[in-house]
DNA sequence: ATGGTTGTGCGACAA
């Protein structure tokens, strides 16, 4: 079991993954083209049995699944836009029922999902970023962000939440206070509004989704998963978020193990802005 | 208050 006065944070690889435990990573890659060696270091200290991405902006036809295969990963489902979004699940296990969904009336690349074994079923999410504006009326992206929110809401409200299920992704909401460097100075900033963190919990809460980071790592410690490109020295002035996250149904958050946060990633060579996110679960039921 | 950087793809635009 984790230290709950440990942060979450690896610099370098992954503790060894337990026998009988399923590692997940989720990843705003940023390209995954550009990336794709970035992607492969993943993999190696990892040690992940699934790696789901956002931001591949790849198209279907362009995606490296023949390489990414090669890195250990053949089961995939992705789905890719033009230049922008694109989600994807990889996995060194077999996917069972796979598919995708739209919401707020878009034909946007931001949901994939799949049933790994066991029955666990697995959702990719990229939510829009939202702009700038913190305004509905005047910024048509901010209005697309709160419109998606509240569709994610109403389709998991209206879900099963006995399921074994996990949901991953760039989810573009810091919620915590403690998820941004400030929180009083990030209260107009899109991606820590009260517009979009009493939206996001009120998703987590409908469903009773469990925040599997938070889990492990309460508040009030600090950790966040992204740091802007437009910082000259990002850890050390340490201005980040907390984006990308996993969320857990209340019979899989029983099973949750250890959570990563891999710091590290964020000096590699030609890094995402972005860092992964990776869980430990239990795959027995115990 | 402003500007700071990156990716796509060669324009702006999105983040």
């Amino acid at each position: 079991m984790t230290d709950p006065d440990l942060l979450p944070y690896v610099e370098r690889a992954l503790p060894p993954r337990p026998t009988g435990i399923l590692r997940v990573a989720t990843w705003n890659i940023n390209s995954v083209r550009l990336r794709l060696k970035l992607l492969a270091e993943l993999a190696t200290l990892s040690d992940a049995d699934v790696i789901c991405l956002q931001e591949t902006k790849a198209t279907n036809d362009v995606f490296p699944s023949a390489a990414i295969a090669e890195l250990g990963y053949p089961h995939q489902h992705f789905q890719g836009d033009k230049g922008y979004n694109g989600v994807a699940i990889l996995s060194r296990l077999e996917l069972n029922g796979h598919g995708r969904r739209l919401w707020a009336g878009r034909e946007d690349s931001r949901h994939v999902e799949a049933v790994l074994p066991g029955g666990i079923e697995l959702h990719c999410v990229y939510v829009p970023a939202g702009g700038d504006v913190p305004d509905p009326a005047v910024n048509e992206k901010f209005a697309h962000k709160l419109d998606f929110l509240d569709h994610l809401a109403a389709y998991w409200g209206g879900a099963d939440a006995s399921a074994a299920r996990i949901l991953v992704g760039d989810l573009n909401v810091a919620p915590l206070e403690t998820d941004v460097w400030s929180h009083r100075q990030l209260l107009d900033v899109v991606s820590h509004t009260p517009a979009e963190t009493t939206r996001f919990q009120a998703i987590m809460a409908g469903h009773g989704w469990v925040d599997a980071l938070r889990a492990l790592h309460p508040e009030p410690q600090r950790v966040y998963s992204w740091w802007s490109y437009r910082n000259r020295d990002w850890r050390g002035s340490d201005r980040g978020r907390r984006l990308d996250h996993v969320w857990l149904t209340q019979p899989l958050a029983a099973r949750l193990r250890a959570v990563y946060v891999l710091k590290g990633a964020r000096d590699w060579q030609q890094a995402s802005d972005h860092v992964p996110v990776i869980v430990d679960i239990d795959q027995a039921r115990r």
